[in-house]
DNA sequence: GACGCTGTTGATCACCTGGTCAACAGGGAT
DNA sequence: ATCCCTGTTGACCAGGTGATCAACAGCGTC
């Protein structure tokens, strides 16, 4: 007697479920942020009971950083897909085009909350220092090219990575609750990189 | 009948009330951050009935916010102090040195708090807002001064500050919950800066 | 010394959080 | 067709959040 009305308990095997959590705490996360990534949030969006979430991941926390992870791993992949060709100078300009595009809004969001949550959620914070060093390494990789091309000048591609990344976080954070979008903006981070890798100069 | 253990009510006046628990607050924020800024919490320490704090603030979100202003609003009145003599360029170091120092993690803490909350909190935002813009004007203040005394080169102001507090923020964002907070980097963020402001040739 | 203004309280509400556990039920194996 | 493994549920719990409101009680005023 299953009317198209009834609902139908769909039962999924281990690893669908799983996905389908991860995918529902993702796409909440980017909507809402972060602190938006709750048990009964994700069960909601899923179409499920809120103990099933807790089932498969034991602890929020865990769920949360991992949500963390995938979304920003993703959107790391995505930019060195997106930054793959050309000069270290044009791979440089097209990252941090890329890291502060008005679009990436949301990702930003998350890294905000991700620092913020991360003082009360070790996993959390392990997921961000992960993240956080696999975004400078990407900087530094590149930097590193551009100095063994004697494109850039012989700079310590540690530092203007570090460097790079703050800067780039630092101005994101801001726009989460300023938004000073103006696209000059990249183009002035970029210019002051330019010159910190020894071209333009002065 | 009041012997020395019974609990005599104090009762204040208005003003020394609202004081003790902006105070209160104060010192929340800076153990726990912003996030622990909670009513229950601001009246456990001030030794009070929970419902006094709503009757004095009426609305968290608003404590909350006065409490984000009140402090990052005093740090910048003590940097401001700390930078008010010797070159631009010396005033500059020494903004960059005690913004980045390790024993303000603190208030640092409270910024992260701040643009995570701000986004639920509108009142927090505006706070938010204010105390960017305060910071970002002393920053280009200096720089205007050294453009003046034709220490630095004729350099865009606005962006240079624009670009130091965005610098600033973001490492210190990521110190929450990284501390990479070996005292060279904040001599990296000084080149870079002086390098912007046309010191260093190259 | 009694009065009354106003600072202060306790009880209570509605709502949210993460987590636990016995019991239910789909659907593949037999 | 039946069994039973296991994904799934509902009913809870303890704890936290902000907010409201009638009632209480200092303490200055008269």
């Amino acid at each position: 007697m299953e009317t198209a009305a009834s609902r139908r308990i769909e039962r999924k095997t281990r690893e669908e479920r799983a996905a389908e959590i991860l995918t529902a705490a993702r796409s909440i996360a980017l909507e809402d942020g972060l602190v938006a990534v709750t048990q009964r949030a994700v069960a909601a969006r899923v179409g499920v009971a809120p103990a099933l979430i807790t089932h498969y991941r034991s602890s929020m926390e865990h769920l949360v950083a991992d949500t963390f992870g995938a979304l920003v791993g993703a959107e790391l992949r995505q930019v060195q897909d997106a930054t793959r060709s050309g000069s270290a100078r044009q791979r440089l300009q097209g990252l941090v085009r890329a890291a502060l595009d008005p679009a990436r809004d949301d990702v930003t969001a998350v890294w905000v909350d991700a620092w913020s949550l991360g003082r009360r959620n070790p996993a959390l914070a392990a997921a961000v220092r992960e993240q956080a060093d696999a975004w400078r390494g990407h900087v530094e990789a590149i930097v590193r090219e551009g100095i063994r091309a004697a494109e850039f000048a012989d700079v310590d591609a540690a530092d203007v990575a570090w460097l790079l990344i703050g800067l780039v976080d630092g101005l994101n954070a801001q726009s989460v609750v300023h938004d000073r979008h103006d696209p000059a903006s990249a183009e002035v981070v970029i210019a002051a990189i330019e010159r910190e890798v020894g071209l333009h100069g002065t």
